[in-house]
DNA sequence: CTATACTTACCTATCGATAGGTATTAATAT
DNA sequence: ATATTAATACCTATCGATAGGTAAGTATAG
């Protein structure tokens, strides 16, 4: 077992339930068996091992999301296939998205984890607006809007979900972004 | 002045950045000019100061809002209303919605913080389905929906706004809310 | 005299971080 | 093949800072 990836694994599982406070080294340490000292040997401080949680978790969700032309080619409508990673992290996991957590508290975060969190919205905004324009021909702008629209309203529900302790609500939610379809 | 009033408004502005960890008794405090002892004075735990911080984010925030029919009869749209006030608390403030912090990290907060933090999302939902009932006479399970729908779309725009560091993602979000409207 | 609104002076628990040490394994030089 | 060096992956012990919280005392206003 590789210790890193489960103290990776322990701190990514906590910050999405609490956020970058919800995890401390000597928890994240006693959960895969070594000592809190010991977790400085592969993160040198919160902020280096906040930062590569929200990198893993943003190269592992675009991993899971694919290639939007390939998804279409093989006659599956890419923006389903997102709001179904959404709605996997929420119902599956019982838990928020990591940098929807990460973005809310961003503001108080140190500045690498920020810009690791940054980085999240930027790319899924990028995935989206491609898989807009290659499924509905809008133009760049227009895809990118709607992109927004989508990342936003997901993000807000999944939090609304979380709180107000009911899937419903996602549901609820999600059945709007048929609406912006052309 | 009022020490316990300085003490929440201190508090909201640290906990509107960084969440229900990022205020501490210390720092309130000393913001005040009281010792941190004296917090517990007003204040007996930290539980009883957050509960009371989304209790009372969620009076003023309904107070502003007013009466969805008497925005009516003025001739006001309470949907914009209701946008109008989420712009300001970003704009204004540069600061997140505090319950969508608290929602978003709700499963790690103490109880009575968890219970007031969904009864602000409760009332808010509440506020949105009686005005678009009013205002657009839909049936009471589609103005819910509708309500649910706005309420998700604002906090999630307003979480990515802060992090993507620019006000253009709240506008570009909004701009969908009109897509629904009757 | 009593309630209010503090103060001083603590406590315990935990935080991230550091210094220095120890096995085990891998790479390199002779 | 053997000796030396160095990297890996931990350890113990401890640091100063900070967290929330408590008990007992004090000044002040009605």
């Amino acid at each position: 077992m590789n210790k890193k990836e489960a103290l990776l694994n322990a701190a990514e599982s906590k910050a999405r339930l609490g956020g970058y406070s919800n995890f401390s080294f000597r928890e994240l340490a006693n959960e895969v068996g070594i000592k809190s000292a010991s977790v400085h040997y592969h993160f040198p401080t919160k902020a280096d091992l906040g930062a590569e949680l929200a990198k893993r978790y943003t190269e592992n969700f675009l991993c899971a999301l694919g290639d939007p032309a390939a998804l279409i080619s093989r006659g599956k409508d890419p923006i389903e296939h997102y709001i179904e990673l959404f709605r996997h992290a929420l119902i599956a996991d019982k838990k928020m998205c990591l940098c929807g957590l990460f973005g809310a508290e961003s503001d108080a975060l140190p500045e690498k984890v920020k810009l690791n969190t940054k980085l999240f919205f930027e790319k899924n905004i990028d995935w989206l607006q491609s898989a807009i324009e290659k499924l509905e021909g809008d133009t760049t702008v227009k895809a990118r809007n709607k992109a927004v629209f989508i990342l936003s309203l997901l993000e807000g529900a999944m939090m609304m979900s979380i709180v107000l302790d009911t899937n419903e609500i996602f549901s609820i939610a999600t059945k709007f972004i048929e609406s912006i379809k052309n």
